[in-house]
DNA sequence: AATGAAGTTAAACAGTTGTTTCAAACGGTG
DNA sequence: CACCGTTTGAAACAACTGTTTAACTTCATT
């Protein structure tokens, strides 16, 4: 034993047609955010990836590796896919803050779909296993540190450093709800209110308005109409 | 053929400690809320509750059915351990909004580790299946109402329902995200923060506050108005 | 042309899965 | 007791799981 050959891309070909690796890694991110870990089988992702079931353990070693690589493809993709904004000097902090929701909103719903990347490491949020740990320092605290210094900037260093971490909860919980259970959502609401009200473009002017208002830097949400 | 046997449960014996039915009920729970529907196995299920393999099989039909049942089991057992408060007549909505999140809050996070029904029920909502349905209706659908009713209580009744429902998930969103991604939140802020600050007492605090302060029922959170 | 590593394949392996079978045990009723 | 429907038990079933094997191809380098 001992002969079992892990990280073998040497040549990262971008995962071109005729990468089995890179296939393989896009086909079983996908099985698996759709069915989960122990769900998602070798056998269908091979066949999804039209390779043979014994390319896994080729170039993986065995499917739990394989599922850690998937996790790590699946956020450095999305981070490709959606990068941040980037402000010119002086842009207005609310302005910032409309734009960052704008952007988490549009990563984490996406245009139509979500796509599976998304989906895949919400997996990984709600039940977290080894890739965890690399999802969060990679991916999520960057943004969410962003969010922070948004929020900071917003209340001229006024709050605690606490303080800011626990607004930035509150906005970010308003938009993860919408991915994380937005099919409860849509039970729960009108059809055509879901279409008016509740998608992303709306739901970002919604839920920046919602802070300010809580942060005293606009008036009250309801009261004088908030018209659109 | 045709000799299943479904719901055969007449005598309702409350799930005693005699009772195969009640325990495969709720052994099945448990082992579905921590390992997922295709994870979990029957041998481990039955193992827990003391049964043998085929008793499923005789009691449920089959693996798919005892699912439903469990996650029916489990929104009516916890309906019966964190019942929604109730409030005397002329009760001021700012209490009311305030018992309801700390209501909320309890019954999603417990008092230590949530309960297994609740992580049950969050898989569902997660990715719902047959069971969903149901769940929102009997369960879900109750508890969001009285949020609505309460905020349009709260705000003279000047919002449209679309925008009351629009509130109702920000405070929803903001309580969620801390059962559907506690580990990550936990990941995020420091550990003493976290006991201090993300605890479900000051939460209920901090959560109805925010709402408060967005709707222009108390101050806004931090400083003194700087109105634009 | 020969070599040997890299890549790919079909087939098989050992273990686990949900489900079924059928006989034994139970618990009242004549 | 004998009868009979209900419940339990151990064993077996067929299908599927992740993983491994060993034979086969490809192809640059000697």
């Amino acid at each position: 034993m001992a002969s079992i050959s892990i990280q073998k891309a040497g040549p990262i070909e971008s995962e071109g047609q005729d990468d089995p690796r890179g296939r393989i890694l896009s086909a079983a991110g996908q099985e698996f955010a759709e069915k989960g870990f122990e769900a998602a089988t070798i056998r269908d992702i091979c066949t999804l990836a039209t390779v043979n079931v014994a390319a896994v353990n080729y170039y993986f070693g065995d499917k739990h590796r394989l599922y850690i690589e998937s996790v790590r493809h699946a956020h450095e993709e999305r981070s490709q896919q959606v990068p941040l904004p980037e402000w010119v000097e002086g842009t207005q902090p609310v302005k910032k803050l409309r734009d960052f929701v704008g952007n988490m909103l549009q990563r984490m719903l996406g245009f139509d779909h979500p796509p599976w990347q998304v989906r895949l490491m919400l997996r990984e949020i709600l039940h977290p296993t080894d890739a965890c740990r690399e999802l969060v320092e990679d991916y999520i605290r960057p943004h969410f540190t962003v969010l922070c210094s948004i929020l900071d900037e917003l209340t001229d260093g006024e709050m605690s450093p606490a303080e800011v971490r626990r607004i930035g909860l509150s906005v970010v919980g308003q938009c993860f709800l919408y991915r994380a259970a937005g099919d409860v959502v849509g039970m729960l609401i009108p059809l055509n209110e879901k279409k008016n009200l509740h998608n992303p473009l709306e739901l970002a002017d919604y839920i920046t308005s919602f802070c300010l208002a809580a942060l005293g830097k606009q008036a009250p949400l309801f009261g004088e109409v908030s018209q659109k």
